[in-house]
DNA sequence: ATGACTGCAAAGACTTTGCATCTTT
DNA sequence: AAAGATGCAAAGTCTTTGCAGTCAT
């Protein structure tokens, strides 16, 4: 049986929360962010709703970064940079690459291709300079 | 001061094992395939031998496949594809797109690319079948 | 000898989940 | 009412690490 879902303070906040910010963040970001105006908030209720909200669509990942997934609000395939030094992840202003001869590959490979995802690893402005 | 490392059985086995497969294991396959021949193998040394070969550059991710790190014993960039079904990683025959325009965006933005990685996901050949 | 490597088990980090209670419909 | 949503804390999964003993140089 398919779930009816309910509206919920919540999961409007949080998603509000994730659509509000470039930053990609993590789980954790979201719940301190969070906290503040909802006192009762747990940390579980995050990671429920992201859940959620990846299910619907509405949130993707942008990539997993030292193990912890950060989020996407916009849902659009875009290419992300990731800096190695401190883990920021941030929207690479550049198209895709035509998908064309992916999936003609994929499928000579009896892959069915439906998503793309393209990260640049390197290092952000700010830990260039520290360096 | 610099660590120089010691010859190791073990991680040699390690490295062969991963360079002998084309399947992108994870730690734990690692582990199982050699414990058989190395009754005393731990998963904390082929944890620990794995960061000393992706240190080294023998070795690097795959992608992360339900939150499980793949390995990957052709370090030459190239695509991944994974099925979102089964986890399966498959490497893509197909060349990388160009990076010219994405250096130039990165360098555009402040970011300095190193690396790229470019992942398609969808269904491999078998959970097609199975759908 | 020295310092790296290892097994073992404990600890860590992030995420998921069971259950009783509260909300939304 | 009925069923989804939540807080809380416990449990799960993958990975890292401290320590004492072992092995390579």
């Amino acid at each position: 049986m398919e779930v009816v879902r309910k509206r919920s303070k919540k999961r409007d906040a949080i998603l509000t929360k994730i659509k509000s910010t470039t930053s990609h963040p993590s789980a954790e970001w979201v719940y301190r962010q969070l906290k503040p105006e909802y006192p009762d908030l747990s940390l579980g209720t995050v990671y429920r709703n992201i859940a959620v909200l990846k299910e619907e669509g509405q949130v993707i990942t942008a990539h997993i970064v030292n193990g912890q997934e950060r989020l996407d609000g916009c849902t659009h395939s875009h290419p992300h940079f990731v800096c190695d030094i401190c883990g920021a992840v941030i929207d690479g202003e550049v198209e895709l690459p035509e998908v064309g001869p992916y999936l003609s590959a994929g499928e000579r490979q009896g892959f069915k291709i439906e998503r793309q995802e393209l990260v640049f690893h390197g290092k952000c402005s700010n830990c260039l300079k520290a360096c």
